[in-house]
DNA sequence: TTGTATTTTGTCAAAAAGACACATTAAGAA
DNA sequence: TTCTTAATGTGTCTTTTTGACAAAATACAA
């Protein structure tokens, strides 16, 4: 079966797309406590893959970027960036074209295929609440999986989830990951747990408030109400205008 | 004359090389107080180049970046790491065929060339008087550059050059820096002067020290005798254990 | 020997970080 | 209604780090 869908996938591939070069993009989300990453079933197959596709001859590597993601999550207004470029020799599809019947392939989607294959890795930060995530024509669903708990990924792509998250580890004081993983308003430990799952550390709950109310990129909204049986905590949105520029100059938190 | 170079580079490119794509290296020095960058003049023209060059087929992207920077600096041990891929459309090598004489390439340079290229943007660190640049084939002689003053560059070359310090200022926690632009021996000074350049901000000389030596990464050595009319410093070694375990982990200066 | 330039080291106040405590309050239980 | 629980808002105190600056040290030159 899934033999057909490649070849329709990849009949005109050699005419369309830059060869040798495949996006892949780590789409991260966070929910319940959890900064999780959207993988896709390959359709018969027991790997779970990264969103990604190719490069037409006259696209921008970050249009591409921007068309895979939007296909796989429905949204339009994205962040997202380029981390690394993943070439090892020997990287191409040979563990998956022995496991699908190779003789059922068209030979255009076999030679497109059966080279090695460079692949841009990029990560995108979403709300995924406002994800309606889309298989694509290779795969039978898609999942959101903790990043410390992948499934078993095709080729190297579990190491590129990895790659990326350390990434923004690293990079956390210039990506604007609040504004993009939680929702409009929340409340000052949904931020402070987000933060400790990127960074995968505790951290002291009056300190981190002081910290990060004195970044002044913080407003206060009203109480929220529903909830648990505590103190209902404040809400808080960003300043957008002070956050974006403290994020284009290093933010300052780590 | 550059045709002829250019024709016999590229005779059997296309069956060699990866399509499409190339490797682009800033080759990082410091000296005199100032971060310096290896640029090649290309013969004929009013353009100087990052050394760069093409990925055979079954070559690693970083083992080719290994063979470029060593046949441009004679240096064995590197420290190099990729930082990003350019790859807009219409990036491609047009500007330069104009000035040629077009007639004079063969076709399978003028096939070759006359596409768009994506290249990969690598950055090296290396010890500027360890280094005896050697032009390339298609250049006439390389020189050092401070960068902030670069001279007129092919492509989009003076771009990936800033792209490249950025991501080192960024990143700098990350990066051997120190062990790998200055000589075995230096002074805290020294060091503090690079650090400077890079971050592009002054320090103070006290507290720099105070807080470089409790980062417990140097070695203090005997004094220096030669020099100016003045007290002479310390020299100071890396503990490259210490060193590379902190870089690692972030080394915590910044 | 004295002056100059630069390094080494130290001081002191201000700011930030870390540890922790106590009062507050919404919701559910008694 | 009142009490209990769990998590929040806020404050305090100590320790550490930072920032600004200055005194002492010293190699060389005049």
């Amino acid at each position: 079966m899934i033999e057909k869908h490649m070849s329709a996938y990849l009949k005109d591939a050699e005419e369309l797309y830059l060869p040798g070069i495949s996006v892949d993009v780590v789409i991260l989300g966070y929910t319940e406590n959890a900064l999780r990453v959207l993988l896709l079933k390959l359709k018969e197959l027991d790997y779970w893959a990264l969103p990604g596709g190719f490069i037409y001859k006259d696209e921008d590597v970050d249009t591409a970027t921007h068309r895979i993601v939007q296909d796989r999550t429905g949204l339009n207004k994205l962040f997202f960036n380029q981390f690394q470029l993943f070439g090892k020799t020997g990287r191409n599809s040979s563990a998956l074209l022995d496991q699908v019947n190779a003789l059922g392939l068209s030979k255009e989607a076999m030679n497109w295929l059966d080279r090695r294959f460079l692949t841009v890795g990029y990560f995108a930060l979403v709300k995924i609440d406002e994800v309606v995530p889309q298989p694509d024509i290779l795969s039978e669903r898609c999942d959101w999986f903790p990043v410390d708990q992948l499934p078993v990924t095709f080729l190297d792509h579990g190491e590129i989830v990895h790659t990326a998250i350390e990434h923004v580890r690293r990079q956390l004081n210039y990506f604007p990951v609040g504004l993009n993983l939680l929702p409009e308003k929340f409340t000052m430990s949904e931020l402070q747990k987000l933060y400790e799952c990127i960074l995968n550390e505790q951290m002291d709950r009056g300190n981190f408030q002081r910290k990060m109310l004195k970044l002044d990129i913080l407003v206060r909204q009203e109480k929220l109400k529903t909830g648990g049986a505590h103190k209902a905590p404040f809400l808080y949105k960003f300043d957008i205008e002070k956050y974006k520029y403290k994020v284009k100059h290093g933010i300052g938190f780590i």
